[in-house]
RNA sequence: GCGCCAGUGGUGUAGCCUGGUAUCACUCUGGCCUUCCAAGCCAGUAACUCGGGUUCAAAUCCCGACUGGCGCACCA
């Protein structure tokens, strides 16, 4: 049987302690892996070099939030609705199917919204039935792909485990604001685990029940989505595979990517702003700094029907692999305000930002007072909202309040909150509405986020695979010098003469300077090299015959092979230079 | 979740049909040897995925679970 590339890489992933799967000696359980000691070395190193991109040249700030997240806040985000899907099962084959799928095949119509009993009620009265057997469909039920946990005694206090690091940053968005005095844009980080209870996962470490995201969020003013860096990095070609020639049908599919310029792609409206474009660059240039190989990058554009609910512009970064192909690696959104509002809303805290304009301005405006001896009696503990909500209508409401009042002598105040709308009577003599000249020197924004979102750990496994690479008499890993976990190898080519005790004295020379070096002495010398090459080791180094005549070594480069001969003094120079 | 197929040392395997102390090679560890690319010699560690059933006896037959592969479905 012949292998795929996906095999031998596992195979010598599993072998050589890259990855293992979990939980193995209890039988195992899908969608989870453990990082082995050097497969956890190299993502830390991809996830160093992410940082020394977002925190170091990005001017990100990190923060690490719970992942166990209360149930309030992933209702308010729409998870808890969302993030499920209805599923019905035939009576008949037990075949499973997506219940609004079914139905919007059937009779063609929009289930959007539509509650579980709505969609039984539907597939009962349209007498629709199983599409692959014909059979009865039983009940619609929702498969929730949240890890669902209790926080506290007693299980009352619901939580989950976090779907996406992104949370964590919108709900202290009010304190990450004032962190950065209120000034827009700002980015912030976050790497951690994320958690999806996947039905059905598959393909190794590319579909995990537990990952590791990191996620950057990069606060714009909603108007404002130009980036202070973007003439940096205008001249930089991507392969661009934009949604208009995806549904191009007089294109191959291998015709469909397009390398161009990152400014004129917004010039010709393919990305929508300067920021999107921005992070696409960035993306790029990360990923080529940790060894992806660039002809198996692309940027695929989301089709409109495939955008999720938050996101208005959505690109992937999608990286060639052998066996599943074009897989989704980094995905660029502009989640607009969705996740703010949505927790303003919920909340009921303000989370806009104060934006001063370039000079005051002077704007009519209609002044309100509240007739607090009788709306406080009314309203009681609602009053604040009340209160917040009239202080932050624009004009055109007040005047069609104002209207209203005048004609009917009452307004209905419509308030949202905890995801249901509240109503309130507003009478006549409950407040004063008069017009004024207002000089006001800014506004209050909700700023809007586009999020670069990488998924380390299928970034971690296309690394692997990229630089899996045989030779007639060998296998070795290409990886960069700064992603090799170990370093250097290093070897006396006999044991004896004193030559193992001059190479522990070089390796323990490495190690004290900070770079990771393994000493080995058993078996043949080639046997040894095969090893490191195997493992990705970059340089080797050999105590021989030669050193104890003149204290010189053998650096050996693992691609070429080939050999050179330094002072040992020089060793750690030599090596530190090169990684 | 559904269907089909498969699970034997670290890896690759023989044995399974026809039940009776599990084969071989490589790797790995220790030693000898070895002056530059998996050499050789000696010794050693190391496996029947798990749970039930049938049987005097199960790697082998039966059932179930788990894991993996493929197909379907799913992947906001």
């Amino acid at each position: 049987m012949v292998k795929d590339k996906y095999e031998k890489v596992m195979d010598l992933a599993k072998r050589r302690g890259y990855l293992w799967s979990s939980f193995e000696i209890y039988g195992g359980i899908a969608g989870f892996v453990d990082y082995a000691p050097l497969g956890t070395m190299l993502k830390n190193n991809v996830i160093d070099t992410w940082r020394r991109h977002y925190i170091v040249n990005e001017e990100f700030y990190e923060i690490d939030s719970p992942t166990i997240t209360p149930h309030e806040v992933l209702k308010a985000s729409g998870h808890v609705d969302n993030f499920t899907d209805p599923m019905v099962e035939c009576k008949g084959c037990l075949e499973s199917f997506r219940a609004d799928h079914i139905i919007e095949e059937s009779i063609d119509m929009d289930t959007e919204g539509k509650s579980l009993k709505e969609l039984e009620a539907l597939i009962e009265k349209h007498n629709i039935s199983c599409p692959k057997c014909g059979g009865q469909l039983g009940e619609v039920k929702r498969y929730n792909l949240m890890f669902l946990t209790s926080i506290g005694p007693g299980g009352k206090r619901r939580g989950y485990m976090r779907p996406e690091t992104a949370q964590g940053i919108f709900i202290q968005f009010r304190r990450l604001a004032s962190f950065f005095r209120n000034k827009l844009p700002f980015g912030v980080a976050q790497i951690g685990k994320a958690y999806r209870n996947e039905i059905s996962p598959r393909q190794g470490v590319i579909r995990l029940r537990e990952f590791t995201q990191a996620e950057g969020e990069f606060f714009v003013h909603p108007k404002i989505k130009t980036h202070e860096k973007f003439k940096d990095v205008e001249n930089e070609v991507l392969p661009l595979l934009p949604a208009s020639r995806q549904m191009d049908e007089s294109l191959n599919p291998d015709e469909k990517t397009i390398n161009m310029k990152i400014k004129d792609a917004l010039r010709e409206g393919i990305i929508s702003h300067e920021s999107i474009g921005y992070f696409l660059v960035i993306t790029k240039r990360f990923l080529m700094d940790i060894g992806i190989d660039i002809n198996k990058l692309r940027f695929r554009q989301h089709l409109p029907d495939e955008m999720a609910h938050y996101a208005i512009d959505c690109w992937d970064a999608e990286i060639y692999t052998d066996r599943f192909g074009w897989i989704e690696c980094v995905g660029i959104a502009d989640r607009t305000d969705y996740d703010l509002k949505a927790h303003m809303n919920h909340s009921g805290v303000d989370l806009r930002i104060f934006v001063e304009y370039d000079g005051p301005k002077e704007v009519e405006t209609y002044n309100i007072e509240l007739n607090y001896k009788v709306v406080g009696r009314i309203f009681k503990g609602d009053l604040k909202y009340i209160e917040n909500k009239l202080k932050n209508m624009d004009i055109e409401e007040i005047e069609e309040m104002v209207n209203e009042i005048n004609k009917n002598g009452r307004y209905t105040l419509k308030i949202e909150r905890n995801g249901e709308i509240k109503e309130f009577e507003i009478l006549k003599d409950h407040l004063k509405i008069s017009k004024t000249i207002k000089k006001i020197s800014g506004e209050k924004v909700l700023p809007h986020v586009i999020e670069p979102s990488y998924g380390i750990d299928r970034i971690t496994y296309c690394l692997l695979e990229h630089a899996y690479s045989e030779e007639e008499d060998r296998v070795y890993l290409n990886l960069n010098s700064k992603m090799a976990p170990i370093k250097v190898g290093v070897f006396p080519l006999v044991n004896k003469e004193n030559m193992p005790e001059i190479a522990l004295e070089i390796k323990n020379r490495l190690r004290s300077n900070g770079i990771i070096a393994q000493y080995d002495d058993s078996g043949a010398i080639g046997r040894r090299y095969m090893r490191m090459d195997e493992i990705g080791t970059p340089f080797c180094i050999t105590v021989d015959g030669q050193t104890l005549k003149d204290e010189t070594v053998t650096v050996r480069h693992r691609n070429s092979r080939e050999q050179i001969r330094i002072k040992i003094d020089k060793v750690v120079e030599y090596i530190k230079n090169r990684i």
